[in-house]
DNA sequence: ATAAAAAATGTATAAATTTGCAATTTTATT
DNA sequence: AATAAAATTGCAAATTTATACATTTTTTAT
């Protein structure tokens, strides 16, 4: 069975590239894709993720990306990012590694995310400082990124 | 019993200025200020008025009206639109007449409720040519004025 | 004004979604 | 590695929402 940030990220790609009308109809989507859960987790991954539902002329009802409807002039896709190294927690923030001299690109990347979590970043020349906004936690911004940033895995995590 | 255009009205006021997370608290609120209905009423003038249901982490889920969602840098309020003096269809179009030199201000309210039905507007000194979208009908661009510009009553169509 | 057509609504029910709880799995700590 | 703490999940039930159908109301056309 496959991991719970990879089925998450799934989700997304789903709901952002199909209309879908029902949990069971993502469902049945998500096991073609070899995943294997409940209605009832699913109810609670879209709930994590933001998910709305709306009404629409041709299916009745949909699923969106929320945080995508809230920034409508950029595409929210996933962004590839590449070059970064590690990453640490301090201080309730996050500070992330990177090659030496990508820090910036991939806290612009970071920042296109137009996520909840993260207020802002500060980067240098090798090294991003990722402040999350208040109340949001370690955990919940390390899933933030294995579900956001393809590539990204618990390895680099220190 | 109020009519229908007010209730629509009403019910975009409420979610525009309170949370609510379920059909049957908006129905008390609705009731609170006079309107009767059933839950079954409420869920088709939802669906309506495209409003989505969304995660909150407050109240659990909210719902929220979409057009505001898809257009976040503008304030999306009902705009106060005076000086038109009656409307007119044909050609499956709109005409409407306004106070002379008020034309171009009224179509650019019209403009700015960024509402699907209209595609677009063009205005004269002191008439407005409504475009609505193909397969938007004459009644569904009257209920649109109902609902969203405050004063628009049905004495004004012909 | 009357008849025909279209739109709106309530009732009852079906469909869809959320959630409490117990159990399992994962993560953190000593 | 062992234990404690936190997170994830399934199951079943409760809640919430949508809709088929019949009826009433409103609109349109004659």
């Amino acid at each position: 069975m496959k991991d719970r940030s990879e089925r998450l990220m799934a989700i997304r790609r789903l709901i952002n590239s199909i209309n879908i009308s029902s949990q069971e109809e993502l469902l049945s989507l998500l096991e073609e894709q070899g995943f294997s859960m409940t209605q009832a987790t699913l109810s609670r991954d879209l709930k994590h993720l933001r998910v709305a539902k709306m009404p629409d002329n041709e299916k009745g009802y949909i699923y969106m990306l929320t945080e995508r409807q809230l920034n409508a002039p950029t595409e929210n896709e996933d962004i590839p990012i590449t070059g970064f190294v590690s990453i640490d927690f301090a201080q309730g923030m996050g500070i992330m590694k990177t090659m030496p001299g990508h820090a910036s690109s991939i806290a612009y990347a970071l920042d296109n995310l137009n996520t909840y979590e993260i207020a802002g970043t500060i980067a240098g020349d090798d090294t991003i400082l990722i402040i999350p906004r208040d109340g949001v936690s370690k955990s919940d911004l390390v899933r933030l990124l294995k579900t956001r940033v393809p590539g990204f895995s618990k390895e680099l995590i220190n």
